[in-house]
RNA sequence: CGCGGGGUAGAGCAGUUUGGUAGCUCGUCGGGCUCAUAACCCGGAGGUCGAGGGUUCAAGUCCCUCCCCCGCAACCA
């Protein structure tokens, strides 16, 4: 006999910072789905989760809390494998970052790929900001302050280590071009391509002298192995690559699929595959970016206060409810809207009125005119025929969609059936059949019939919902295993005769939605908490929301810090590239000389109207580079919350070039 | 001219590759049935397929132009 194929799935391993929501439940739970099926295929399967408990963010929270790293990740790693446990997902390993194993191969891979010259020591660049003790880089700024505390930062630079990505980059191009499957769905390998290959890698800082908690580089100590390189490893460290019992990593690599979200689906496709790479190991065979359950149209996140809790979902509506919503309700890959009415709705519809009744109703039936005995099924009429055909063409759609990641689709052809048998049931009218001794020996094969695509359908639904075929074999008085299995499907009629089949509780008992609603609903959004608003998106209208009374009064020497002075526009131009930019050549007077300013007025002026005119100027900014091109100031406008308006500053009846403004 | 996704019935979506009577789920209205979890089955109403132009015997589907939404990037000094 030859040995199963095997197939390695994995999850992300999550950020430990805070408990998870339904969107990381989403992930796990498709990965989860496709294990289950694939051992119901009969591969081997190995299905690998965790979490990535390193960094900067993890440090702080813990400070706060006034307890190490170790000791607030471990009580978040709790509450995540009791998630788990409660919904059904069922992983083969779960890897922490933290664990010794992890960080053996991590230090192994670094100190290789220092040998042979792929990392370098160079020296990293970024923004300081004490109070925090935190880098920075210029993007991750905000207003050019330290995004946590907003205080000013100082530009410093740190002694850090580099991964030659750019070496490779050619090399990735290629190679995924010529693997149209390794980037999954396609859309997302146009992004790729175009946004970050195609326009050049940057090498890759890989360390830090800045941050404790993490792998140290075993042959420098003061440094610590930065983010990707540490967090993508664990695809492989789990395995045990490296050691002296590699044996899942030599059964198990490459990995079938890595799935990700859609946020991270670039750091799976160009940082893990160069550092394969240049291992010299073989790469993963498919990266799949599942897209986000979205909440009124925006992302759920902690700071936006609009996470849904799964505990309490899987708690109030059981696990293979949910997980039911969950792979049916969006197509795989792009996002989807997440709402309590239509996790309800989906409930009643499919699984109490659809599936739920169709048990209920055939094994009612089959206590009433059968004693509870599944009769003999004669030979097949036309009816039955085609529910029948439909029955044993069901698991091929199923596969076929289930091997594209299609659950939502699969499960669409699962409840074809499901809606035939009901149909099936009016067509052949069994309360009609049962009045004459003719009409009975056809009932026979109509209820048969029903049993059997009921089990059909148990067997299909198991990898989405683990729990409730259970239930249903119970009510059928399936008590053989066998007829649990994929195999079983391959024949029509497998359920033997005779057997008992009794009336259990309800699988799906429906639920008054309006009731329920009202029951749940009005809970969100109760405590946002305040450094939320630094990373609020800062959308369009949300300009106007940012609370005004909020400003903060400054005492007069603040305000004395700030220069303005009337300034001559004498010349204008408009920024190539940019919509909105104007580049303006300013005079401050005779004595001065012109300065260049960069503003982002292009929306609203024209070069030619804006040219000649006096403004003001804030003449002591810090100045900064915009497009390439060195702003020195700032000109001073008034605009609606929405900059849908917007007007020049300026001084009434003019005023000498330069003055000062007080 | 940044990259990408999207705009199809009240809501959520499929259909666009390979042009040929516009489809699914929910909701809604009407009917049927009574085995069942007030469920199930049948039927109806409801769409200028974002706008405009073009190609074609025929366009949701192909071509051109434009508008709007959402990500990412950039940027708002």
């Amino acid at each position: 006999m030859t040995e199963k194929k095997t197939f390695y799935i994995t999850t992300p391993i999550y950020y430990p910072s805070d408990n998870l929501h339904i969107g990381h439940a989403y992930c796990s739970v498709a990965t989860d789905t496709m294990a289950r099926f694939k051992k119901q295929q009969g591969f081997d399967t190995y299905f690998l989760t965790g979490t990535d408990e390193h960094g900067q963010k993890i440090e702080r929270k813990a400070k706060e809390k006034g307890v190490t790293p170790q000791a607030y990740v471990d009580e978040i790693v709790k509450g995540i494998k009791e998630l788990w446990k409660l919904m059904d997902v069922e992983y083969d390993d779960f890897i922490r970052t933290s664990d010794d194993r992890h960080a053996l191969v991590v230090q192994k891979i670094f100190k290789q790929l220092y040998d042979q010259g792929d990392i370098y020591k160079g020296s990293y660049e970024g923004w300081y900001c004490t109070p925090c003790e935190s880098f920075f880089t210029e993007l991750q700024l905000k207003d050019g302050k330290c995004p946590d505390c907003g205080r000013p930062v100082e530009k410093t630079s740190e002694e850090a280590y580099f991964f030659k990505l750019s070496k490779y980059q050619d090399w990735l191009i290629e190679y995924i071009e010529t693997h149209p499957d390794f980037i999954q769905p396609v859309s997302r390998k146009n992004e790729m391509l175009n946004n970050f290959l195609r326009p050049g890698l940057s090498d890759l800082c890989v360390s830090r002298t800045s941050i404790a908690w993490g792998v140290p580089v075993d042959f420098d100590p003061k440094h610590t192995v930065y983010v990707w390189l540490d967090a993508l490893t664990n695809y492989i460290s789990a395995l045990n690559y490296g050691t002296d019992h590699d044996e899942l990593y030599q059964k198990y690599w490459p990995a079938d699929i890595h799935l990700v979200g859609k946020e991270i689906i670039r750091f799976h496709t160009i940082i893990w595959p160069i550092a394969l790479h240049a291992l010299g190991l073989p790469l993963p065979k498919q990266v799949f970016g599942h897209g986000w359950l979205v909440l009124d149209g925006m992302k759920m996140s902690k700071s936006l206060g609009n996470v849904v809790d799964p505990v309490a979902l899987a708690g109030r509506y059981t696990s293979d409810a949910i997980r039911y919503f969950l792979m049916r309700e969006m197509p795989f890959g792009s996002d989807g809207q997440f709402s309590y009415e239509a996790l309800l709705t989906r409930i009643n519809a499919d699984l109490a009125n659809d599936l739920g009744n169709l048990v209920s109703r055939t094994v009612a039936m089959v206590e009433k005119y059968f004693d509870g005995l599944a009769p003999q099924c004669g030979p097949l009429s036309e009816l039955d025929t085609v529910l029948s055909d439909l029955a044993l063409a069901t698991p091929l759609k199923v596969r076929q969609h289930m091997e594209e990641l299609q659950f939502s689709l699969a499960l669409g052809d699962i409840w074809q059936l499901v809606g035939e048998c009901n149909r099936y049931i009016d067509l052949n009218a069994p309360w009609v059949l049962c009045k004459t001794e003719e009409g009975k020996e056809r009932l026979k094969n109509v209820m048969y019939v029903l049993c059997e695509c009921i089990r059909f359908v148990a067997v299909l639904i198991a990898p989405t919902m683990p729990r409730t075929p259970q239930k249903i074999y119970e009510q059928l008085g399936v008590q053989d295993q066998a007829l649990a299995t994929w195999e079983s499907l391959a024949v029509f009629g497998k359920l033997a005769a005779g057997t008992k089949v009794q009336k259990g509780e309800a699988l799906f008992p429906r639920i008054d939605i309006a009731k329920e609603l009202a029951d749940i609903v009005p809970t969100p959004k109760e405590e946002a908490p305040k450094p939320a608003k630094a990373q609020l998106p800062a959308a369009k209208e949300g300009a106007q929301a940012l609370e005004k009374g909020e400003t903060e009064a400054i005492s007069i020497d603040d305000f004395a810090k700030v220069q303005l002075r009337v300034a001559r526009v004498v010349e204008a131009q408009k920024v190539e590239g940019s919509d909105k930019l104007l580049k303006l050549t300013v005079s401050l007077g005779a004595a001065e000389p012109q300065r260049t300013v960069v503003s982002g007025i292009a929306l609203h002026y024209t070069p030619q109207e804006i040219q000649g005119r006096q403004v003001v100027l804030v003449s002591n900014l810090k100045p900064a580079k915009l497009r390439g091109i060195r702003s020195e100031g700032m000109i001073l406008c008034a605009s609606t919350a929405a900059d849908d308006v917007l007007k020049l500053v300026t001084v009434q009846d003019g005023m000498e070039d330069g003055a000062y403004i007080r």
